[in-house]
DNA sequence: ATTTGACATGGAGTCGACTCCATTTGATAA
DNA sequence: TTATCAAATGGAGTCGACTCCATGTCAAAT
């Protein structure tokens, strides 16, 4: 596959894609005769692995981190987990704190809704005069 | 108050507070005989809601339109509302997606769980030949 | 009298994750 | 054959929300 199915693929740029090889989390993709990249399985799995951390939050970093790991082989699996725990506390934690925001912007809308209705309580009893 | 005092009670840097007011969140504070701005019980409301909004994930465009609508008065309190209710459209939205990331990371731990508690059974195996 | 410290101001720098640009190259369509 | 395209590359630019810096001022401590 080239460079543009793959972004098309996965609904990234073909940039994003360029970049996430230039950081280091994809491996040099290999090049057909003519210079251009190919992109294989092995790519494909990673570029949908990166889409997926990226999503649940991770870092460039992190992903690099772990992607390195990978690379060192199976005795690192505790590490990889590691990481992906502590991705989940800090997501964890953001729930939390969503939870806590959704609550006070609830509570400011619903007391703009009482002042709405005052106000136009207000108005209809200045008509009645 | 000062202004390291206004820092210090609402846990922002010196550079945070004045950074709201260059961005027009704060109305320009007044200042003492000496130069130094003398913040009041308005300014201090005002920076408590911006700190509010801020956690709330509000951006500070946002923040800054919200404001302005309310230096119009009483009337604008409709536009104000739909304003807090998108943020709040945009928070739930943003716990669906937190709630999937963290199903996925889970199952990714749990994963890593069941591979490493059979690298150990075989590990286990291979001691009792 | 001078050093220290808090503050003011305008503008530059930072960070992460892209995104865009200029230039070059190879392949294909007209 | 020449124009058009897709892609490669290195490096610059962007965005939001700060954060830092240089310089200057004023007041209190030494």
């Amino acid at each position: 596959m080239k460079i543009s199915q793959v972004a098309q693929k996965y609904g990234l740029s073909i940039d994003t894609v360029r970049y996430y090889e230039k950081a280091g989390l994809i491996d040099p993709v290999a090049k057909n005769e003519s210079g251009r990249k190919v992109y294989q399985e092995k790519e494909m799995r990673r570029i949908n692995f990166i889409k997926c951390m990226r999503q649940a939050g991770m870092s460039i970093e992190n992903i690099k981190m772990y992607v390195d790991l990978f690379h060192e082989g199976l005795d690192t699996i505790p590490e990889r987990k590691t990481i992906l725990e502590n991705q989940l506390k800090k997501l964890m934690h953001q729930q939390e704190e969503l939870d806590n925001q959704i609550g006070f912007l609830e509570d400011k809308i619903a007391n703009y809704e009482q002042t709405l209705v005052k106000r136009e309580k207000a108005r209809k009893e200045i008509e009645n005069i």
